[in-house]
DNA sequence: TGTACATCAGTGAACGCGCGTTCACTGATGTAC
DNA sequence: TGTACATCAGTGAACGCGCGTTCACTGATGTAC
């Protein structure tokens, strides 16, 4: 039998998927009401403050998962050039298009409420997301220059270069998201589309010089 | 004295006005109630309905708005070149960048409803304004091609191209809005970090050969 | 120009509804002896 | 192991409030003669 704290969060968790389904069905996070998640999660209004203060406080611990979502892709694109490229070679871009679509199908609603945030969180809700972006813009700094793939590249411009290059990611998010139902041809073409801008990018970060 | 035709057109204009200005203090357009808006407009909540059939019609009314802009955009950037340089040249990125830029500060509240309405909006508002960007990035498409500046890209990729620099407008657009009140200072630098984006994806661009 | 009527933008009362939040409660799980 | 008590996740009734929408209305503007 489950424990009492087992239980609890159990009704966390379902309190926390009714509201990334709602979003997925299209309603915005911030015209969901706190009611309409409980009844979702199969639990009396009431109940809600025993595990959130308000919808706020919810959103920020959506925000948490995303994180962990952003690292484990993060590490899977690491892994998948290791494995197989024995580290970044030719087909790094293909291989991490292809790792992040991948993640972005398996998390919609995540990404779904991610991209919401952006622009139409409280305050609260934007400042912890640009963090978590931050960061994860930040990782692939690093990873550029532990690798020194771009030796004639300072600081500053490698830090505007993953800039371009999260950004050109969000692009694609909101593709995949708009397509309603997945469609792996569409999809395709998408991480097609997402592949050659990058290498365009790539193309000129290449000959990029920081004067 | 007034017509009652132009009476009609002020109240019309306040609707839209108070709609925007509540997006502009940091609210969501999917959750500005109706009533709201009336009151800020200085109207009763029925007198709504003799101007819009609900707030979507409205928000289709803000993107009809958009458009115009974006089209100023447009016109302002070429007669920017033309002017300065007797068409695109060395100075284009900074220049574009820089009209950009004053239009975004100058319309703030439409862009803040831009970007809300990108990931956040109804189906209706989402596909409206798919077409709009889709129509800014075509004239873009246009531009590029007409000045023959990328001789040896193909259609395929000279779209990809105004895709790419969509994307990263749309990014800077974010972060201008980000910051609360106009700050000359970080808007500079938000403009030169956006100047030095463009030219490496021009520099890619130019590299680019299509296959 | 003056009068009589039509139009219609804006009014104000009223409705039923779902909202967030409070409160005292219940009863299963956990703990002390 | 059994009993007596404490904890606390979830309940259900109740509240006041702002919501979207309806309706019959008012009175200034516009039109026909």
């Amino acid at each position: 039998m489950a424990s009492r704290e087992e239980k609890k969060r159990q009704t966390r968790t379902s309190l926390m998927d009714a509201a990334l389904m709602l979003v997925g069905k299209g309603n915005n996070f911030s015209s969901i009401s706190l009611r309409e998640v409980a009844k979702n999660a199969g639990v009396v209004p009431t109940s809600f403050y025993r595990h959130f203060s308000d919808m706020e406080e919810l959103g920020l611990n959506l925000l948490d998962d995303l994180g962990l979502i952003l690292r484990r892709v993060m590490r899977a694109t690491r892994q998948h050039d290791v494995v197989k490229n024995g580290g970044p070679a030719e087909g790094f871009i293909r291989g991490s298009v292809e790792v992040y679509v991948d993640f972005v199908c398996a998390h919609r609603n995540h990404f779904y409420f991610m991209c919401q945030c952006r622009t139409g969180g409280t305050p609260a809700l934007r400042t912890a997301l640009r963090n978590e972006l931050k960061y994860f813009a930040n990782e692939l700094v690093l990873d550029i220059r532990n690798v020194s793939m771009l030796p004639e590249v300072d600081s500053q411009d490698v830090e505007m270069i993953s800039q371009l290059i999260v950004a050109t990611m969000s692009e694609i998010t909101i593709d995949i998201l708009d397509q309603g139902k997945v469609n792996p041809a569409i999809q395709q073409e998408l991480t097609e589309n997402m592949v050659r801008k990058l290498r365009l990018i790539w193309l000129g970060a290449r000959r990029w010089k920081s004067s």
